[in-house]
DNA sequence: TCTCGCTAAGAGAACACTTTCTTATGTGGA
DNA sequence: TCCACATAAGAAAGTGTTCTCTTAGCGAGA
């Protein structure tokens, strides 16, 4: 790769010129700009990014840490998070914590040390504590999906506990009495606050919680089967199932119908998430919307306002999840 | 940001030795060693990543470029190659280009320009030539799902006409002669490999490919939809549904049973890729599986041998797809 | 014709590291 | 006791940019 030393050589003027040229930030008479020019194209010369992010201590890039790369969920929020920087100039620097938190913390250095001039968090492993001293730092942090009162201006998060209740009551609202939950991970500050949103609901209307009815599953597919068949064994008699995300519910389907239960009129279904393919199983799942592409689009806006001084108007930090009907709650009683 | 300036003052030595404690690829006598790492946990240094990949013009990063951040498909192959990269300490850059050209270009130039050790690409407008080009720059490059003959030995690829012949196959097998196609976008290699195949296992049975029987989507969900929808207006009769993906299989699949079809004795469907979620729409679709996560590995172990010279054994560059039977095939006659 | 003032271009430091070359220190053998 | 040698540590140059000073050059006004 060529450097600008070897196109101002070949140009025959100085370092200053040529970089004068690639900014275009300052007067460069138009001879010598159509020489620079061309010294760049004979060469071939791409300016190295690195060098510059090291004069500059910027990068025009952000960081974005998520849990997995892969999942419906985390998709749509890589996604809403980059149509918005890139649309603006900006580049995008996704790596992963895998919800651990020496991973996550690792995650977190690499961005750092790669000069991102902002890093969007998607972190569950890593403490409120630690992620207060983070951002003391040089490196500005913006939380997604979690919410730390001291950080609040750098929180974009989703209202999960009403999400949970939500989900509950409209399943409590079709006459269900007898309510299994299959949760999310407890550490994970999401599934806490649907698991409490659910538990609202059933105190609400004075349904005692059974802890017998709930099971904590990973969030994957594969824990709606294993929750669903767990909480089967119990014989427990229950008409409808909670789930903390439409993976889990989805799979808990699966795994109904298998069963050959009728659905939903033997067993009623809720997701959270509403991924897209949550329309596509059948009976098509009732879900709790979670606009995480939205949320994705408002950690970007927040971002460029804060950093790049876009100015972008109707900042929100706190969303509230709303509940989709389809056909996967049948009436009961 | 503490820089080694201040941790060489602080401990009383010189730039030089902080680096070998950082590095330790040369003899530091313990005292000296205990001294700089003391300085370093007061200060809280931490390495600057930037300058030291413009000393070393390596980066301990490889860069990813993908199409999309969403998608079952996407999500995979991201993940794929994250883990076993990420388990051999290296870091992943991922950046996208939306399979237009050039963004795909952008994209490529901005990981090339951050030093990136090698980069994957999976990429779908930029021409061959482009792609022969750039492979001899100075950052190697790979190239995942998308074959270039002279680039063979960086190119990591799925068999998509052996696939689509599989698919129709399939289908031609369970007595069905009258059968509709919803292709991917025809700009896309896979998109036309696909349909290649599915015209080849057409031919070998002796049965006629009727265009209007053909309808090209765009991979998306809502694809499946409009392509049945239209192909349903041309009141031609089929009774088996061959899809290019297995998101717009599910996207016919679900307005199939709006229009109260019966699944799968009045239409059967296939998809393509294998996605998790193909196992939980119901009836469970039969599809074609795509080992993509297994190619994702396979990319970064090729960059780790030839990159890094870790060695691993087993490559393989070219992968075979299998069908997948499940139950949204009927047979027929 | 001389000088003032403006603009275009150059010189060189700074960014945070690595690494080669060099020097200082200490050890062991004669 | 002296010298050779090994080893730890320092000095300084290099990595590819940007940017602040500084200077050169030119036109206009007196």
């Amino acid at each position: 790769m060529s450097t600008i030393y070897e196109v101002s050589k070949l140009a025959g003027v100085s370092l200053a010129t040529v970089s004068r040229v690639i900014n275009n930030n300052s007067k460069v008479s138009d001879k010598t700009r159509q020489k620079v020019q061309e010294a760049m194209v004979e060469l071939g010369y791409r300016p190295n990014s690195i060098a510059q992010s090291l004069a500059l201590s910027t990068s025009n890039s952000v960081g974005i840490l998520v849990s997995e790369l892969s999942g419906a969920f985390f998709g749509q929020m890589m996604a809403g998070i980059e149509a918005k920087l890139r649309a603006a100039g900006k580049h995008v620097i996704i790596t992963t914590g895998h919800s651990v938190e020496d991973k996550e913390k690792e995650g977190i250095e690499f961005l750092i040390s790669r000069n991102c001039d902002a890093i969007i968090l998607h972190v569950e492993a890593v403490t409120d504590d630690y992620l207060i001293d983070l951002s003391k730092g040089k490196t500005p942090i913006y939380l997604l999906s979690r919410w730390v009162e001291e950080l609040s201006d750098n929180c974009i998060s989703l209202d999960n506990e009403l999400g949970g209740y939500l989900a509950t009551q409209a399943v409590i609202e079709h006459g269900h009495v007898n309510i299994a939950y299959i949760g999310g991970p407890q550490f994970k500050p999401d599934a806490i606050d649907r698991l409490a949103g659910h538990q609202r609901a059933l105190a609400t209307n004075k349904i005692p919680f059974n802890a017998a009815l709930y099971y904590e599953g990973d969030y994957q597919d594969t824990a709606g089967r294993e929750g669903l068949k767990n909480l089967l064994t119990k014989n427990i008699p229950f008409t409808a199932l909670v789930c903390a995300n439409d993976e889990m519910a989805s799979g808990a389907m699966t795994y109904a119908r298998e069963l050959a239960l009728a659905l939903p009129q033997q067993l009623s279904i809720i997701g959270f998430d509403n991924v897209i393919f949550a329309q596509h199983i059948y009976p098509k799942l009732s879900t709790i919307d979670n606009p995480i592409l939205a949320m994705g689009h408002m950690a970007a806006k927040l971002i460029l306002r804060d950093i790049y001084q876009i100015k972008c108007p109707l900042i929100k930090h706190f969303f509230k999840p709303k509940l989709i009907t389809r056909d996967s709650i049948a009436n009961i009683g």
